[in-house]
RNA sequence: GGCGCUAUGGUGCAACGGUUAGCACGCGGCCCUUUCAAGGCCGAAAUGCGGGUUCGAUUCCCGCUAGCGCUACCA
């Protein structure tokens, strides 16, 4: 943590966000996008934009991948104020945190085996307790009733088995929070189980791993973190961390579920929709301006039918109000859209350097179209412009008419397309 | 299975009780152009279904359906 633990009351001065990616995989659009809205909060509201990297899921992290998901972050013009902080490095605290509620009766000791629980659906037999005394549907497949586990009303026998930590939901009761998307939100305690705060440790004598929910929120809490946006698929999960800030004695943060891109066939977008990291299309050749524009509309709207949003407007206009509920699909045809109005629009010195770069990627870069021609090629560039989509387009022009021993007069770019190599290249 | 969320053209959004339901992508056509783009114009295309509430529902309520999410010692 780069700051001590101030305290735990929310939203007093400025507001702090973060974006929490877990090194499983690349940085995909669904991240991107969630890292994009905490970002322009930040920047909208003058607050701070922290990065805290979730790796504490030991068996599917993968450490490397960390920095490629910076620069993800990096390429698409997203810069934090604070980070990246390393979950696996606080540990301790997460411990510390779990045995407090142990102390303090809001948590128990849990001494089944993973395998009873794991599995989802697997394991519904051993020896939990029916939830309000099994009431007897008479119809033939009763509604399944959360169960809960032996392990908390029973006392911590000293078995050998290492314990994990549950959290005792407070039966009964309801609890309820504020989303600044879904709105108000509510739901019985009954609905919740006890989910796991600590996991057992592995036969090591390795210091004890959170779950997220437990890391999250301690996380949350020590950071002074005012406003959690992050997916939809955590909407579900909310009542449970809402209970533990209580629980541990702070003030639950102001909640903003935004809604999941999906692929075209409307699941879940996956590899097999195809490009789904925001690398890929860097690599492809895309502006991340134009990419930031594209995924900012995902889920979002000014409030009115503004398409071309450069990044100063959209911090400008960026406000939870307009984040919308539905999932949407990633479409691709659009982003390309994009990428050309921005090829077509964006000042020739802002064009240029990206230009630049894509000549030299491809080996065609020549030293004096930054030098002594530099304006004839400033004058080529935005003469080629209008007809290219990615930015490769201009690797394959330039193939064509920059590169060997014919040299082009500065003043003659008029009659660029008047070359007679050009109409036996289109045709 | 349980719980929850969502529902405007193929896609992304707008309209937050009264509009001929708007914009954009994509699609089709035309114009421009010696070619390809870009640009301009035109066009097809939507309120999931059924009940209410109301003078009036895309908008509010209920049911259905569908999709998605959660229901892990994953995040």
């Amino acid at each position: 943590m780069t700051e001590p633990p101030k305290s735990s009351e929310p939203v007093a001065g400025t507001p702090r966000v973060r974006f929490a990616p877990s090194p499983t995989g690349y940085l995909h659009v669904g991240g991107a996008r969630t890292a994009l809205f905490n970002w322009l909060f930040a920047r909208h509201e003058r607050g701070t934009f922290i990065l805290r990297v979730e790796d504490t899921d030991v068996e599917r992290n993968r450490p490397e991948l960390v920095e490629g998901i910076l620069d993800g972050l990096r390429w698409l013009g997203l810069d934090w104020d604070e980070g990246p902080c390393f979950q696996s490095q606080r540990l301790p605290s997460y411990r510390t945190a779990a045995e407090a509620l142990v102390a303090s009766g809001a948590a128990y000791l849990c001494y089944c085996p993973p395998e009873k629980y794991g599995g989802g659906d697997a394991a519904e037999e051993a020896g939990e307790v029916e939830e309000g005394k099994e009431e007897k549907d008479k119809k033939s497949a009763g509604p399944r009733r959360i169960t809960r586990c032996r392990c908390r009303e029973s006392q911590p026998s000293s078995s050998t088995q290492k314990p994990a930590i549950r959290f005792r939901v407070p039966l009964p009761g309801t609890t309820q929070f504020e989303d600044a998307v879904f709105g108000e939100r509510e739901v019985a305690n009954e609905e919740i189980e006890d989910f796991v705060l600590l996991r057992s440790p592995k036969t090591g004598s390795d210091v004890p791993l959170p779950t997220y929910q437990l890391a999250a929120v301690v996380d949350d809490i020590e950071m002074r973190i005012t406003h959690v946006i992050r997916g939809a698929d955590h909407l579900s999960n909310t009542p449970k961390q809402v209970l533990l800030y209580r629980a541990l004695g702070a003030t639950p943060p102001v909640f903003a579920h935004v809604p999941l891109i999906l692929g075209a066939d409307r699941t879940r977008l996956s590899k097999r929709h195809g490009a789904t990291s925001v690398g890929s299309y860097a690599d492809e050749g895309f502006l991340p301006e134009a990419f930031r524009n594209f995924l900012g509309l995902l889920g979002w709207s000014p409030g009115n039918d503004t398409e071309f949003l450069r990044s100063e407007e959209m911090i400008r206009r960026f406000s939870l109000v307009g984040v919308s509920r539905t999932n949407a699909v990633f479409d691709r045809a659009k982003l390309e859209w994009f990428n050309t109005q921005y090829l077509q629009k964006l000042p020739i010195e802002e064009l240029l350097p990206h230009v630049q770069a894509q000549l030299t990627r491809a080996g065609l870069w020549q030293t004096e179209w930054a030098g002594a021609k530099s304006d004839w090629f400033a004058r080529a560039i935005d003469l080629l412009r209008p007809r290219t989509r990615l930015l490769p387009d201009f690797s394959t022009w330039a193939r064509a008419f920059f590169s060997d021993t014919f040299d082009y007069d500065p003043a003659a770019c008029e009659k660029f397309w008047k070359d007679e190599r050009l109409p036996a290249l289109l045709g």
